[in-house]
DNA sequence: CTTAGGG
DNA sequence: CCCTAAG
């Protein structure tokens, strides 16, 4: 029931079969599966808004054939029923609940020619006369491991010759088939990710309907039919199954990665937005997303949304840290959290049968055996009530390109309500903010090589997307187009136009695109002018306050503002699941902040009291407002602090630091590390004096 | 969580 | 800055 509401989840037109991953260890646990499944769904939604206009665009370049995707979706639609009518045909969950690394898909299909008719009490007639092909592939896992493309196929009792009979694919672990005679046997499987995040698994409609007639004619079929391979947009390593044609597949895929989560913000409670922060917490308002499958990223991150107009106010706190008794521990926020689980959904969408096998790489040499190998499941029309017969043949003779799409990004949001506020209104404040962002519309923009393909109008050929292209650096981003679009909301809500306002649709492709343009991330609050102080370090509070300014009666870090909205325009991105693009995904960098010359002298100071074994202390002592300074980014900009005053003044680069800072860093250093730096000057009385500090002697200080 | 180091 | 291994 779940996966059937899935799968009629539908857009423009199309339904899409979904198979979504669980992990193992969830798998089978009651509890857990409403929420996931709902999710789900939820997610289907949002990914269906956004495959649809990749589809969109896909139709274009590709000359797909609308009608028949749908028609074969349709069909699979239908093998999924009857599975399920199976009862135990399709079991798949996906629980995100957590952590999950692995994930693991399992499809038990029972049965095998006769004994799938009955169960399915199937008229024999049917079923005899149209057979499709149904089949679970499995992405390859872009890690290099082996991946498993497997094809269940349900064979008509025809096949006495046995041709038809399913084999595993090579490497495929549990391969318990039938070859005898006549039928596919069902098989149970399970799809284990190696741990690997990225990993998916689709569920793809492979066979073109083309000729429901022919596909009757198993033999025949098996070996001539278009067989569906997918060809994940990252090499794969390991050939999977491949029939001499090739069938154009798109697939869609989602992915959800527990990185990706909304940071919310008690503002009065200064719960800190990191990556501590209570899983429960992120998990309650991604919930109140409409996908949890959007990846939330911190590109809002610095900005604020004003509170007029939309009644939505995020701001992004810095990541407080709370020390002493101030901290929020968050019990469920394991050291690996990082790792969480990683979902992937991914949908098949089959355009057009390629009448031109495809020459890829990771499919040579297989098509011999592979054709006959491959356990593709014939399912019977008669079933359902899709219509296979009437799909067209697929004529395309061009190759086809085959993408994966995996998660797409939301930008990070924060959002910062009163402890007061009622829940409801905190969903609200969600909704709005969500709205906001995808309110104004969704464009698609394709990335290749980290850079944007803006020619609508070139083939996918001439700009170098070809399937035996590299598709690694393939990437589709969702662009707010609200900006272009001029929506009134953009233009009531100033924060958000802002982010688009350069227009500039930046990604987070794996390339870094972003990354090296010297724009210091995201601060959407950038009003024109003195607000810009608000990022300059300030050893203060910080305020929620744009008028905040910086302790530092510096403007030091001025150029840190420059550019700002620029980033904030980052659309969302979907880049593919390489493993670059994975680790993207999972943790953005965070905003480089360099240290001001006050913060510096701050840093030295506090280390030439207290050594440099004991960062937390030196925080907090020197930096406990500095929100966004951690003791390892103190500990770290000392390293880079001796290393810098040991070098020529020539090689030295960025905002210049004083030489009797320097001075002090290479002097307290050379102390400290001579003292073992926790054992401070106990009844040293070092001769070993730092300058200033009021000239009070450091090494008595801290005794 | 903190430290300490490597990347 | 990030990530991790070790406390």
């Amino acid at each position: 029931m779940v996966l059937k509401k899935r799968l009629d989840y539908g857009f423009n037109g199309y339904q899409v079969p979904v198979i979504p991953r669980a992990p193992r260890s969830l798998r089978r646990r009651g509890p857990y599966k409403k929420s996931v499944e709902d999710s789900q769904i939820c997610a289907f939604e949002l990914l269906a808004a956004v495959a649809g206009k990749l589809l969109q665009e896909s139709e274009s370049s590709a000359s797909s054939n609308a009608a028949e995707g749908k028609a074969q979706l349709d069909i699979h639609l239908d093998g999924i029923k009857k599975e399920q009518l199976e009862g135990k045909a399709v079991r798949s969950e996906c629980l995100d609940q957590g952590s999950c690394i692995e994930s693991e898909f399992v499809h038990d299909l029972a049965a095998q020619g006769q004994n799938l008719k009955t169960t399915l009490k199937i008229p024999q007639a049917e079923s005899d006369s149209a057979f499709e092909h149904a089949s679970i592939v499995t992405g390859p896992d872009i890690s290099k491991k082996v991946c498993y493309d497997l094809k269940l196929e349900i064979s008509d009792s025809k096949n006495a010759d046995g041709t038809v009979a399913r084999k595993p694919e090579e490497g495929f672990p549990a391969d318990r088939g039938s070859h005898g005679g006549n039928l596919e046997n069902g098989t149970a499987r399970q799809l284990e990710s190696l741990g690997l995040p990225t990993r998916n698994l689709t569920l793809a409609n492979t066979n073109s309907p083309k000729d429901p007639m022919k596909l009757s004619r198993n033999t025949h079929m098996l070996i001539n039919s278009e067989g569906s391979v997918q060809l994940p947009l990252y090499r794969d390593p390991v050939p999977k199954a491949s029939l001499p044609r090739h069938r154009n597949d798109v697939n869609l895929g989602t992915r959800d990665d527990d990185e990706n989560y909304f940071r919310c913000n008690l503002s009065s409670t200064k719960i800190r937005a990191f990556r501590s922060q209570s899983r429960i917490g992120y998990r309650r308002i991604r919930k109140m997303l409409t996908s949890r499958y959007w990846k939330v990223a911190p590109k809002l991150r610095d900005c604020e949304f004003s509170n007029t107009g939309r009644g939505v106010k995020s701001y992004y706190r810095n990541r407080k840290i709370m020390y002493k008794r101030e901290r929020c521990q968050p019990k469920e926020a394991p050291s690996k959290r990082r790792k969480l689980y990683d979902r992937s959904l991914t949908v098949a969408y089959d355009q057009e049968a390629s009448s031109e096998s495809i020459s890829n790489s990771p499919e040579k040499g297989l098509k011999g055996d592979k054709s006959q190998s491959a356990a593709s499941l014939h399912r019977a029309t008669g079933l359902t009530n899709s219509g296979i017969g009437h799909k067209a043949p697929f004529q395309s003779k061009d190759p086809q390109v085959k993408l994966s799409i995996k998660s797409f990004r939301v930008p990070e949001l924060y959002i910062e309500v009163p402890e007061t506020a009622t829940v409801g209104s905190l969903k609200r404040t969600v909704v709005e903010a969500v709205t906001a962002i995808l309110g104004g519309g969704l464009r698609v923009g394709v990335l290749l090589q980290g850079k944007k393909v803006r020619d609508d109008n070139r083939t996918l050929r001439q700009s170098g997307i070809s399937q035996s292209g590299d598709l690694d650096n393939l990437g589709f981003m969702l662009e707010p187009s609200f900006a272009q679009a001029s929506s009134p909301v953009s233009h009531k809500d100033p924060s958000l136009l802002l982010p688009c306002s350069g227009n500039q649709q930046l990604s987070r492709s794996p390339t870094g695109l972003v990354t090296g343009s010297g724009f210091s991330n995201s601060s959407l609050d950038a009003p024109p002018t003195n607000n810009l102080d608000n990022h300059v370090e300030v050893n203060h509070e910080i305020v929620p306050s744009h008028t905040d300014v910086s302790t530092d009666g510096r403007v030091s870090d001025s150029k840190a503002l420059v550019a700002i909205s620029a980033m904030n325009a980052e659309a969302l991105a979907v880049v593919p699941m390489s493993q670059k693009a994975k680790r993207s995904e999972l943790a953005q960098r965070r905003t480089r902040r360099p240290f001001s010359v006050s913060e510096v002298e701050a840093l030295v100071e506090a280390v030439e009291k207290l050594g440099t074994g004991r960062w937390r202390d030196v925080k907090m002592r020197a930096f406990d407002d500095a929100n966004h300074r951690t003791y390892v980014d103190l500990k770290d900009k000392w390293k880079t602090l001796v290393h810098t005053a040991s070098i020529a003044p020539q090689q030295r680069r960025g905002e210049p630091v004083p030489q009797d800072l320097l001075d002090r860093v290479l002097c307290a250093h050379a102390y400290w590390s001579q003292h073992q730096s926790k054992q401070h000057g106990k009844h040293l009385s070092e001769p070993l004096k730092f300058s200033d500090s009021g000239g009070e002697s450091w090494s008595l200080k801290e005794v």
